[in-house]
DNA sequence: GATGAATGAGAATTCATTCAT
DNA sequence: TATGAATGAATTCTCATTCAT
């Protein structure tokens, strides 16, 4: 486990540093919920905090790591997906399961949306630390998924990518605020259900191949 | 017709005018081809561009405002992909139709991957002088693509949101560096092939609704 | 006479080029009638002047330079002020002049107000084109007062001083936006006639003497 | 109780804090004492007061803001005029009182002419904030005139405007270098006498009405 | 005469960061 | 632990000014 538990300053965190710690943390994921955090700053944080930018520089270095350490955070709620997946989903289930699966993903999206928005714009940005952490919270899930579609479509020879693209779908629709695709005529739960019936459509094996 | 051929002094920009804003254009893109824009200075652009900084605030208010105009730009490429998807694509083209279509539309983003992952990412963040562009910019695009899904599958009753699931997808994997995705298995072309797969399945009409 | 209708270029000036001279000069008073002229810019004089930086310096040095010949133009007008000023005012007459004075004085300055301020707050501060300006723009105003004073109280041995205090409080009052004063039981009538009363008073030769 | 101790990051002020802030302060004035403060900068402010601008910015947000804590500071001393307003002006001492009022008032002003003169002139312009202060910093003075001039001539009708008119020769004068005036043949002291003869003059309640 | 175009120079402003208490 | 205080180092931004057409 990589939490030593020490501040910046090499110090063991006591129940005070901890609290610190938390409330600089939710400062600085309140600050972005309905803002680009590229323009955030430490004062701005340390302000929100009700503390100073020298007490910041305690728990972190910089902006990015309050930012990673958010991350990190809420990457622990996403470990309860694996539940879903590593079940088996034979034909009779699978229905029911792929629901399930989508309505997991989503709801823990939706509560850490402004966590994973910043992991996924940073890894896409090419920040090696944002993108390394992101490889490795999703390669489980990504090769869950592959072994599905595999499963259920032996004839395909590239079942990764078949699940990566809806994937992607899904990790993009969860992040972004729906009203930020600007089409007044869906809803949150029409684009679940869509979802659900794309995976329904790879994984009972129909459809033509290229 | 594009607007007022004004420079931010309210001068008629000549043809030596429209040379210079149009190099601080290139050079902003430039520099941010391989990296983060959340950096990029007004100072960087005029120096990669070999000019000075109010050079450059004659010809664009902030850096926010030379990215959106690359954007714009970027934009007129775009409308080429009405070409595939006015037509009509029955049956027995489809496959042929869907394979143009895609690979269209990935040349294009390949072409100007920089100038959409920004308005993207803009949008994305709530920005709404990029968010207004997007919608505008993809309107067309997801009516069409809309229309052939309700056409190909005329029991569903959300051909929008089945559209746009798919239509996420490939906005972002083209977008992104591939390389970003960190999975070294797959490649661009065996991408566009699922989605190629994944747009049929559903326009084939197969498959079942949840 | 001093201006020799050239041009900062050295050309004589024509019709045209007198024209635009005029206009630029009404575009800087129009921009500070309601601000501070502190502010004022090249660029936004030629703007209000729907013409260029460039044209600007054809007729002007720089934003004093504009505002002196601003003030040179109103000083003209204030010429007038000596008709009243240099009929002998007897007893007789003395309440009706004195009026006619307030009077016109006043309304010169209504005129003009963006200009005296200008003019005023400069050689207050010490500018020293101004200064010059002022001194020799009001001299002969106030020797006249002068005479007055001590024609009307011979056993004072300060005319001047006493003279320069009501002169003083009249150019003031005149120049100044009377809403500035903060009071809002008071009109610009009213001040004129308190005006007229204390020049009455000292005029008439009554009162103590310290 | 003045406003709040912080400086513009919300900090609290300490001991150091107060005398930076203070030191500031008083390279301000000092840099515009024989200048006009039209164009006094933060650089200068700073370098004057052996700081960085960037600790200007800590405890001012602007040149102007610097100015107007200056005004305020100053504006206290203003209070004491009130003592000799205050009292009641009876026949036999008004000479006395009269001299003791422009002499106070004369030798507050020499002693903070650099604040009030920006005072005046920003209030002159229009500048809300130093209106409104000239206004609240004034009333009780104007008013207390207003009474003394009401009670020496009580069949005036506007015992304000007179009022008005001698105060507001005697804050010019007091404000201006007497050089600026241009005249050689005037003193401040004549100016003083001629000041206060004036006032007598109203106060003793003979003369003519208009 | 008029005006696009370009820029040097400097001013304002921000911000991360350090240090002493 | 926490936080006032101070600042270096950029960065943004403005403006007067010049030049070529």
């Amino acid at each position: 486990m990589e939490r030593e538990l020490l501040n910046k300053h090499g110090q063991k965190m006591g129940r005070k540093g901890l609290i610190m710690r938390k409330r600089i943390m939710d400062a600085a994921l309140g600050l972005i919920r309905d803002a680009s955090y590229k323009d955030l700053t430490v004062a701005e944080v340390a302000s929100e905090a009700s503390t100073s930018t020298s007490t910041f520089y305690v728990y972190f270095s910089d902006i990015e790591d309050v930012l990673f350490a958010c991350v990190e955070e809420a990457d622990q709620d996403l470990n309860q997906i694996m539940d879903v997946l590593s079940q088996d989903w034979c034909a009779e289930n699978r229905a029911e399961k792929v629901s399930e699966f989508v309505d997991a993903y989503m709801k823990i999206w939706k509560k850490h949306s402004v966590e994973l928005r910043v992991r996924n714009q940073e890894a896409d940005q090419g920040n090696p630390r944002f993108l390394q952490y992101r490889l490795e919270s999703t390669r489980d899930i990504i090769e869950s998924l592959e072994q599905k579609v595999a499963q259920a479509r032996p004839d395909t020879d590239n079942p990764l990518s078949l699940a990566l693209v809806l994937f992607t779908s899904m990790e993009r629709l969860a992040g972004v605020n729906y009203r930020a695709i600007g089409q007044t005529r869906i809803s949150r739960k029409k684009l679940n259900n869509a979802m659900k019936e794309l995976w329904l459509m790879l994984l009972s094996g129909s459809g033509n191949s290229v």
